[in-house]
DNA sequence: TTGTATGCGTTATCAT
DNA sequence: ATGATAACGCATACAA
């Protein structure tokens, strides 16, 4: 079904048709219902290709807006990003970066709004009023929102792509049960509580534990290389006998260098998230046994493709994209 | 750069540059070297957006020719071509299917020469002449041949997606290192040595293993369930200290089934492959520990998707899709 | 051997 | 308020 051939089915033209379709105005009320009623008996919908050919004419821009500054698991994001980028770019689609520094709402709104004019935006959404009447906004104007890495669930946003936070918590229980047959006497480094996915992370990791290990300690609040540093080398110290480390929050590494420079190395099994640099370092010296992962790279990826899926095909409402929980040791490292 | 353009810049028509492009021949010789250099000079390649707008008008095939029939990890692979085609469908791209029994190169070469009219092709072929020829007349022709789950290297295809069987071993051996601290001591069941991906897992688990483990026995050439089951039995029976078993084959629930039925769960840890419904269950019995996975979902999924793109752009040479090595232990299983 | 005309489906523009 | 027409880039049938 075409345009061309609904025009002919009411006796209108295609140019009324178009009106009718991207609610243009200026058509007759009940010539457009007559057209509305032939799409919906039709079954009408647009043709893919012949609108990519437009769309692509059109240059359509995805803005992108990441507080992702100083965190190396965002270089990998910002990579499948680029990867997207240059796969769509023969489709004349172009990527308009926002990198921020920090979770600062009122900076991230301004990145917003200077970013308002592009076809569709790809968000890292902080929880804040501001950025969901940004949203609301963009939702309005018929931009699509997609938020990335973090959801912000009741927003007007499009879809989300990232992790399962709760599932990557019950995988890295697993693996605690897999490697620590005799039992783990275990220190937990839980992560900021401001972040849902730390939290939800623990929860899953909790629930995933078998009964024969125990909890000797335990960190809260922290997300920051230094304090997790300070933090593991006195936990270490009260608890001579802690066997294995699980740190939800992002500085894995730094706990792990602790237990370096406590010359516990051999003695601790940690597991964290991300493979990163400095916990794929880790992981090379043994102290880090398994890295549970969020597919940066492809979150990165599939969230531009989404958006221009959805440029492409505005109608069709797309499910969350949500990545796997994948499974990182030694020998199935490949980048990083 | 669009081919008016080149057309102009020569101060030739576009239907010259196109018989030039598509070689069509009935262009004078002097004509189409001045067409060619200022193609290449002006570095033109096809607007993709044009191209698929005339590639959805064909209502191009993608032929697939899959010895899938009684093996429950294509089933997977087959979901994952379904999906690709829903994607596709309005691209105006179909997908036709020949599911062969057994591995047999005649009725494979058969199946490939019904489908000699297709746009594009996706195999996985049997190591065989008859086959290596018919990709290359295929390849001749203009069809571009994308092998799945097994490459035939030195052949005329456009490109291989599936999976890496060396680091698939090698993750294996990892985990064995991992889940037995106390040293194991190895059954393995090597798989069929006709199968160049069995062998290529095997030496990728040895090179991970670590010292501390011991290789009790071993038992070779098999990849039928019934022979496995035997064959586990026996060898638990001659080796009753073992603790660990590696299932290179396909049957990994069939050694587990063996090793259930002689009352040894808990006291043997199971290492195999693929996450088919059988390994499923025999993890959720605790029998399997880990299973090594090579994305079959996505081995489907992306090779339908290849082929699109090559159909589009049939000068770029595509490269390899190598399938993550993923780890699934209880807690990320997702689907089967 | 070469050029011209037309079509694909959507959208934008310019008349009416 | 509506229709006619041109445009995007590729492909092809037909005319010269």
């Amino acid at each position: 079904m075409t345009i061309k051939e609904i025009a002919a089915m009411c006796g209108v033209s295609r140019g009324t048709v178009d009106r009718v379709l991207n609610h243009r105005g200026r058509v007759k009320p009940e010539t457009e219902r007559a057209v509305r009623a032939a799409l919906e008996q039709a079954g009408y919908t647009k043709n893919i290709a012949g609108r990519a050919l437009t769309v692509s004419r059109l240059a359509p821009r995805i803005g992108v807006v990441l507080c992702c500054l100083d965190n190396p698991f965002f270089d990998e994001v910002l990579k499948g990003i680029a990867q997207a980028e240059e796969e769509l770019q023969d489709w004349g689609v172009h990527v308009e970066l926002r990198l921020l520094r920090g979770y600062d709402a009122a900076a991230q709104r301004a990145a917003m709004d200077e970013l308002r004019a592009c076809a569709a935006m790809v968000i890292q959404p902080i929880n804040a009023p501001e950025i969901r009447d940004g949203i609301a906004d963009l939702a309005e104007q018929g931009v699509p929102v997609i938020t990335l890495n973090t959801d912000l669930a009741d927003s007007q946003r499009a879809l989300y792509v990232g992790a399962d936070y709760y599932r990557g918590g019950l995988t890295a229980g697993g693996m605690v049960n897999l490697c620590c047959e005799s039992g783990a006497r275990l220190g937990i480094v839980a992560g900021a509580r401001a972040i849902l996915g730390h939290a939800q992370r623990l929860q899953g990791f909790l629930d995933a534990l078998d009964r024969r290990h125990q909890i000797l300690a335990r960190m809260d609040g922290e997300d920051e290389p230094a304090c997790i540093y300070a933090g593991v080398r006195s936990m270490l110290k009260r608890h001579g006998d802690i066997n294995a480390l699980f740190v939800a929050a992002a500085g894995c590494a730094s706990a792990c260098q602790a237990v370096l420079d406590m010359g516990m190395a051999g003695k601790i099994k940690a597991f964290g998230f991300d493979l990163v640099p400095e916990n794929a370092a880790m992981m090379r010296r043994g102290v880090i046994q398994a890295l549970i992962c969020q597919q940066p790279r492809r979150q990165g990826h599939d969230a531009i493709r989404a958006a221009w899926q959805l440029l492409l095909n505005e109608s069709a409402a797309q499910e969350n994209i949500l990545m796997e929980t994948s499974i990182c040791i030694l020998q199935n490292m490949t980048d990083a």
